[in-house]
This record gives structure tokens, C-alpha cells and sequence, in this order.
DNA sequence: AACTATTTATAAGA
DNA sequence: TTCTTATAAATAGTT
């Protein structure tokens, strides 16, 4: 590229190759980075040195976009049981990554204070921590909404269940009334009021609008986080 | 970039979003390969654009960078999944705190820094959406929590009364089949399965860690808000 | 880490 | 999509 043109083959020196894998990778992540933002692409980058040392970017979280891969594939991958443990170290870095970012402008800025920055950098800045911002919440979302979908689907076959006990239990009960008249008296019944037998069913009317409202809720925010 | 600096932003127009897309990402791919051959480095890079399609590029093959990924973290794994989730759980609160202070720095930093100019209206009318947005914010978990406590109650409503029913019939059906027997034959009988009235509750083990979720979720969110 | 001469990438227009 | 072209950005080699 600069003060002239290179062949692109590996670089024999390893010192001057180390220092284009540091300058290259963080030009790769930046442009990942940008590509993320115009476009509204999900993007994930992992770049192994020949030192075997890991670098990583992704828009969302790695595991995402390995999941997200999967599924585009229609291969499957084994969750280890401690997911959760998995989740928080994404966040970790996630985190880290953005207070590294954040302490990198923060301390432009300060010294900005004198040469002056312009006004399109903060505008990035803001830009970035919206974007940061808005994965967690859809994170978040994710798991609201998933958690209702999944009682949703527990009351309605607990539900299910409860009305054909109710119809057996009418159905026996008559059939008991039948069967007492006959004996005349002879046997003790069992006395069942008519009322007893109520059902309470999970009304479908209020499952789904619930389903509708939080998306309501959820798409409301998005919309006012632009 | 050229014919006029851009800043990094989501491009709205969707023509323009989608050709951005296309070329940049040609350039990002282009750019990955060649760190990957000049450095010999690993390199995974997977893209879906905001019409969900999977473009992507490895050095290897896709499936071993992940194997290497999960293998590097795998490393951060020295302890029961529970202690380590407790550490990266604090580790995160941490990062958010200091995320938080910084923050908040940065924009006393830009509002002094604006202050200069005619600007202080703006800076209001800043706070109050913020506010605002954080009111719907809140507004929305409510909702969201509330609908998962109600339909947890529900369930466990049903499922009650599900247990109960399951009960009467158990007992009417035996009443039943003596009653049946005193006629000795005389009325066909309704035969019901022994087997049939298995009872389907909502256990509370999957409910309750269920709230704890939806609360950290909450909280964590209410945090990163600040 | 900086610098800077050049090469590359790419935004806007056709 | 693809090409063109003026310009911004990235970076190879040097200090």
C-alpha cells in the first residue's frame, strides 16, 4: 500500500510481520466495525495470530453469531451446561471492549480540550454506545419474551388437560348418577355438587394480546432508540 | 472514502445501506485474506447482512475457527461453572460501574465543552428525551414482569385445580366401578384408563429461577441505563 | 510510536 | 449491478 506497492505473500521478517498483523488487524476490526454500523449487519471476526494469540470482534456476541452461523448451516452444536457462565464472559468482554473505546475517546477528548475535536467524532462516539446499548436490550428482550412464550405453551397444555378432565369427570359423574338409581339406595354415594366442576381455562384471549402487547413494548422501544 | 467524508452512522436509505453493504464488505473480506496470507494468521470472518444473509470468509475452515475459539475459551474455565458465573457476574458489575463513572464524565465533558455555545436549550431537551425514554424504558419491564407473575399465577391456579378434578375422578370412578358391580352387568359401563389421569402441573422449580432471570434482566438493564 | 509518500478503498454520481 | 472518479483512509517503509 505505502511507499510502495507489496505483493500480497507472507512477510518473511517476522518482526515486520508482526507489526503489519498488529496495524492490518486493527484496520480489519475497524472496518468490521464500520460495516456493522451503516449497514445494520451483524458481523463476527476472530483472527488468530501466528503466535496463536486470539483477536476478536463481533457486533453482537461471538456465541450469537456462532449460533446464528449454525442454524444458517443446519448444524448443530453442542451448549455446554455452563451457558450461563458462557454469557457473562461474553459480557465481560463485550464490556471491556467498550470501556477501552470509551477511555480511548474520553482521554482524545481531554486533550481535544486544547486542539479541538470535531464534532462528527463524538457523534461516532454516540453512535457506538447507542449501538452497544440497544444489543443489550434486545438481549434482554430475548429472554422476556421467550419466557413468556414458553408459560404460554405450559398453561395452554395444562389447560388442555384441565378441560378433558372436566368432560370425563361429567361424563362419570352422570354415568354414577345412573348407576346409584339403579342400586336404589343400596350403596352410599358419593354426592358431587353440579357447581364443583368449574374449569378455569387459560383463554387464549389473554395469552395473545399479552404476545402483542410486549412486542408492542418492544418494538416501541426500538423505534425510540432509532 | 471519497467524494466527501462520511460519518459512521446507520445509513438510512436502504438503496444506499445495501450497495454500502455489498462493496464494503467485498473490501472487508479482500482485507482478511490478505492479513491472513501476509501474517499467516487464522483468520474467521462471518457477515449477515440486515436482510438476514450469511456471508463468509476463513482462512481454514469456519468450523475450526470455532473449534480454536472455543478451545481459547475454554482456558477462562478453572471452576465450577456456578463460582465462575458468580465471578463474571461481579466482573461485570464492575466494568459497568467504572463504564457508568466514565460516562457520566464524558458527557460533563461535552456539555462544558458546548456550553460555550448557545447550546444549553438543546442540552435540556437532550435530558428530558433521555428521561422520557427511559420512562418507556420502565414502563415496559413493568408490563413485561407482570404479565410473567400473572401467568405464573394462572398456572398455578390450573394447576390446582387440575390436581383436584384429578383427584373427584379417581375417587367417582371407583365408586363407579363398585356401583357397576352391585348391577352386576345390567348397565354398559363407561371404561376409563387407569393411565388417563396423569396430571400435568406447572412445578414451581420452573417458575421461580424464571423470575430470577427476568429480574437480573431487569436490573441489568436498569444499571447499563444508569 | 510517529511520520508520510503512496496505494487502496470507497461515496457519490452515471 | 457495475463503472468512474475525486477524495478519504489505510498503511509500507522509514525514523
Amino acid at each position: 500500500m505505502t511507499r510502495g506497492k507489496i505483493v500480497i505473500g507472507r512477510i518473511e521478517n517476522p518482526a515486520s510481520r508482526q507489526v503489519t498483523f498488529s496495524k492490518r488487524k486493527s484496520g480489519l476490526v475497524k472496518k468490521a466495525k464500520e460495516l456493522a454500523i451503516l449497514c445494520e449487519a451483524e458481523v463476527g471476526l476472530a483472527i488468530f495470530s501466528n503466535t496463536g494469540r486470539l483477536y476478536e470482534y463481533s457486533s453482537s456476541s461471538m456465541e450469537s453469531i456462532f449460533q446464528r452461523y449454525d442454524e444458517e448451516k443446519e448444524h448443530y452444536r453442542l451448549l455446554t451446561p455452563s451457558i450461563e457462565a458462557k454469557f457473562w464472559r461474553t459480557e465481560v468482554e463485550r464490556l471491556r471492549q467498550q470501556l477501552d473505546d470509551l477511555h480511548e475517546n474520553y482521554w482524545r477528548l481531554k486533550r481535544g480540550e486544547l486542539s479541538g475535536m470535531r464534532i462528527s467524532d463524538l457523534d461516532n462516539l454516540e453512535n457506538e454506545m447507542e449501538m452497544s446499548l440497544k444489543n443489550i436490550r434486545i438481549k434482554k428482550e430475548k429472554m422476556l419474551t421467550d419466557e413468556i412464550e414458553e408459560l404460554n405453551q405450559k398453561s395452554a397444555l395444562i389447560g388442555h388437560e384441565n378441560v378433558e378432565m372436566s368432560n370425563k369427570l361429567t361424563l362419570i359423574h352422570q354415568q354414577n348418577t345412573l348407576l346409584h338409581n339403579k342400586v336404589n339406595g343400596e350403596t352410599e354415594s358419593i354426592k358431587l355438587e353440579e357447581g364443583s366442576c368449574s374449569v378455569h381455562t387459560l383463554e387464549k384471549e389473554s395469552c395473545v394480546p399479552l404476545q402483542l402487547k410486549v412486542n408492542r413494548a418492544v418494538q416501541e422501544c426500538e423505534i425510540s432508540l432509532g
